[in-house]
RNA sequence: GGGCUCGUAGUCUAGCUCGGUUAUGACGUCGCCCUUACACGGCGAAGAUCCGGUGUUCAAAUCACCGCGGGCCCA
């Protein structure tokens, strides 16, 4: 019989034909039903070219949790959304325009955000797409839309009117080149060079010279106290007494504190508003009033006197010169300082008093532990990254940012009374621009308004994902069927923020938990295990890799090489050499294509052996597919497929499906063996390499898509699997004595079969030419 | 400084729960071979102080303790 398949090798331009198929059969459409399987998809987010591989990845093993859940017999609902709010894309707008956004207007640099967001997008969704995601891409969401930033809206208005929403001015993190505030989850440390400045404080009364190391000079003007530690007997008959900071000439007082180490600097710390966040907890603790030292626009205040409109670091400068004049410093230490920086714009972040929205947290951490408790974590380590996490917060979610790409905050306030004014829910309002809902203030009567201008921090968008992918307050029945969803599926990085704000957004509109399940995926770095990014110049672009190797290749690799959770390294290299296992499913399939697909036959005991296997090979992948672990079935059907089927069972099988000296019988025992492994092996394969699957089940097998199958049962047979090291062992033994005695593999051969592969006697003389001694 | 977590050939990884095999497989490297499914193949080779130390034991990659190193988080 001719082969029905007569290509040496699979062409990944295939995929494309494949793609547009599932696409024209609408393959993966949603209905909704009554078990239906909905994965929080996250929503990438565009913020510059190219995208991450890591994500590329990421997003494939995604689909593979789609997959798996689909050949399980679940109906999927696999959303696709892009998140397109927050400070990224203005960064990469100003860049791109030479623009500054406080200087540009605002509705035309909103203009050119979308612009910039459009393109980057369109390559995003590209990528997704060629990749295979299973996904809902007819309906896919922008958390920019109308419609998103409404519910967003809309639920802000909710947990308005429940009481969970307050002002309140508070030392913040504060991002002065950005411009906005920050969370705490926005912070990265970095080890900077500093000075370490001796000061020369004196004591009031006795006029004894007191030094103090600090790295923040220029908050002189904000000292409030001074603190030494208990049990440092240097300070001991100090404490109580007042001291004259140098330059200002206050007056502040020697306070003990647990925090003040004495082996750090002197052992005396000055107490600052606000140097450090040990500062915010000592004004907090000892209840001092703060002196605002630097402003919003990044400068030193009125109360820096001389100092006042330089920069910290200007300011810093100046007065180590000033005290240095003044002889009040004693030395100066080259040191280098773990600085607080802004994620974003990677400058020093200050901690500025300012008035924000908070939303409340505190009181829902025990709640939160709950939740955390009951959802399963993949792999479970991670649940400690959220644990830990909850542990530590130690103030409410401020939420409002100063910036302009993002959901507006719905309020108004009257011009007379400043009273705010939040709008029922309904409409997408944009108060900088929009006119006042209504025409006169409820409690003074007046009727002008001035709108908010502050947005939302980004979280507050893609926190509601679950809820918005299931219509919540949109569509009570589909809510009801999909909330809550299956699985949340997302990297490691983000569990302190997106996963954990989720969970507290959502129990707090729904008193639901948003997921039963957390995927948690690892970061890609780069070959040499350092992070990739654009400035080191090792980012790899996935969209070339994708086209050159093709999308199963990349898939395969993906689940083969990436363990559960751990960070993995990417290579092209080692992504192209992948391409090989694919070659060989591809061959091993051409091999079998030129045999009839038949229903049964007379099963020889090597049948039966690689039957066993084949069963092993089934429960092992179903383990691991229901772990979400792709690592275990990938590298077992490979493991499998390579070493056991094309290498040992089809070599034996080979001349009996020909049919030389069998019977017809017991050649249709190899050609149904041949056949049900094959096609056993495709369904296992499906939901990690959906084309080249699906190309050669339709090619081989039925009309009819592979990803409509589910995944293959045990049939319980009897397990023969102590044969195949021996099976192998022989073989190897006879192909190596062929081999030195310089005969060719289908030349025969003086040799006896083993008495404990008997069973398999008549195949093993067929396969190797034996001539028994 | 604290917490979590990891540490097996150049790379990924099995084995570790429950101690005993020449430490598994793959990628990569090197050598030989175009044998009719496959040179994107076959056969073979080299490559590992199983992070280090101490202890328990007849026996430790595996158990215990102490270190060291990486990553993440918190201070």
């Amino acid at each position: 019989m001719e082969p029905k398949i007569s290509e040496k090798a699979w062409d990944p331009k295939l995929e494309n034909a494949i793609l547009k198929k599932w696409e024209e059969e609408k393959l993966y459409d949603f209905e909704l039903l009554d078990n239906n399987y909905t994965i929080d998809t996250p929503p990438p987010y565009p913020s510059g070219r190219p995208w991450h591989i890591g994500a590329a990845s990421h997003y494939a093993q995604i689909d593979m949790i789609a997959r798996t859940a689909r050949m399980s017999g679940k109906n999927v609902y696999f959303p696709i959304g892009i998140d397109r709010n927050g400070l990224p894309v203005e960064l990469y707008t100003e860049k791109k325009h030479g623009i500054r956004m406080r200087e540009t207007e605002r509705g035309e640099f909103l203009d050119l955000c979308k612009s910039a967001l459009d393109d980057l997008e369109a390559e995003m969704i590209q990528i997704m797409k060629s990749l295979g995601l299973s996904g809902d891409f007819k309906n896919y969401y922008r958390t920019d839309s109308e419609d998103y930033r409404k519910f967003t809206q809309e639920t802000f208005i909710d947990l308005w009117k429940k009481g969970v929403i307050y002002l309140a001015t508070r030392p913040n993190n504060y991002d002065w080149v950005s411009g906005t505030t920050i969370a705490d989850a926005e912070i990265v440390y970095e080890e900077i060079p500093t000075k370490l400045v001796y000061m020369k404080f004196i004591t009031k009364e006795t006029k004894k010279e007191i030094i103090i190391a600090s790295t923040r000079p220029e908050l002189l003007c904000a000292c409030k106290t001074v603190i030494v530690n208990p049990n440092d007997e240097r300070y001991s008959d100090l404490i109580g007494k007042e001291l004259i900071v140098p330059l200002t000439n206050n007056e502040v007082k020697i306070i003990p504190h647990h925090s003040a180490k004495i082996e750090f600097g002197s052992g005396a710390v000055m107490v600052c508003s606000y140097g450090d966040q040990n500062d915010v907890a000592l004004f907090r603790e000892l209840q001092l009033d703060e002196v605002i030292a630097i402003g919003l626009d990044g400068r030193m205040t009125e109360v820096a006197g001389e100092y006042q409109g330089l920069k910290p670091k200007q300011a810093r400068t100046k007065i180590i010169e000033d005290l240095e004049n003044a002889n009040l410093v004693e030395k100066i230490e080259d040191i280098s300082h773990r600085t607080p920086l802004s994620e974003r714009s990677r400058i020093p972040i200050e901690i500025v008093p300012m008035e924000e929205y908070y939303l409340k947290q505190k009181d829902s951490l025990e709640k939160m532990k709950k939740l955390g408790e009951e959802i399963d974590f993949y792999p479970n380590m991670h649940k400690q990254i959220l644990m830990n996490w909850l542990d530590s917060i130690s103030i409410d979610w401020p939420i409002s940012r100063r910036r302009f790409y993002g959901t507006e905050i719905p309020i108004w306030y009257c011009n007379k009374c400043s009273e705010p004014f939040v709008p029922e829910p309904g409409k997408y309002y944009r108060p900088w621009k929009d006119k006042c809902p209504v025409e006169k203030c409820q409690k003074c009567g007046n009727t002008e308004f001035t709108g908010e201008e502050r947005t939302f921090d980004t979280w507050m968008d893609s926190s509601v994902s679950p809820l918005f992918v299931t219509k919540f307050n949109r569509d009570e029945e589909f809510f009801k069927k999909t909330y809550p969803t299956a699985i949340r599926p997302q990297a490691k990085d983000i569990v302190r923020t997106w996963l954990y704000y989720t969970l507290l957004r959502c129990e707090k509109l729904t008193g639901k938990k948003p997921w039963s399940e957390a995927w948690i995926m690892g970061y890609g770095l780069d070959e040499k295990g350092m992070k990739m990014s654009k400035s080191k110049g090792n980012a790899i672009d996935p969209l070339p890799v994708i086209e050159k190797s093709g999308a199963d290749t990349f898939r395969f690799w993906s689940a083969s090489e990436i363990n559960q959770g751990y960070d993995f390294r990417c290579s092209e290299q080692k992504i192209e050499s992948t391409r090989k296992f694919l070659s060989k499913l591809w061959n091993v399939s051409r091999f079998l294509s030129s045999f009839p697909v038949i229903k049964s036959g007379k099963l020889s005991e090597s049948d039966k052996w690689i039957l066993s296997e084949l069963d092993k090979l089934i429960s092992v992948c179903k383990e691991g597919y229901s772990k979400y672990n792709f690592f275990i079935p990938s590298t077992a059907i490979r493991e499998f497929t390579w070493n056991i089927f094309a290498a040992q069972y089809i070599e034996i099988a080979k001349a009996r499906a020909y049919g030389i000296g069998f019977t017809d019988e017991e050649r249709d025992g190899a050609i149904f063996t041949l056949h049900k492994v094959l096609s056993t092996i495709l369904k296992l394969l499906a939901p990690i390499t959906p084309f080249i699957t699906e190309h050669l089940w339709q090619t081989l097998y039925s009309q009819d898509s592979i990803h409509k199958e589910n995944l293959p049962d045990i049939e319980n047979v009897t397990d023969m699997s102590k044969m195949t090291q021996l099976l192998a062992e022989f073989n190897s033994k006879v192909w190596n004595e062929k081999k030195q005695k310089e005969l060719s593999l289908k030349d025969s051969i003086k040799m006896d079969v083993p008495e404990i592969l008997s069973q398999f006697k008549k195949d093993l003389i067929a396969m190797h030419n034996l001539e028994s001694n």
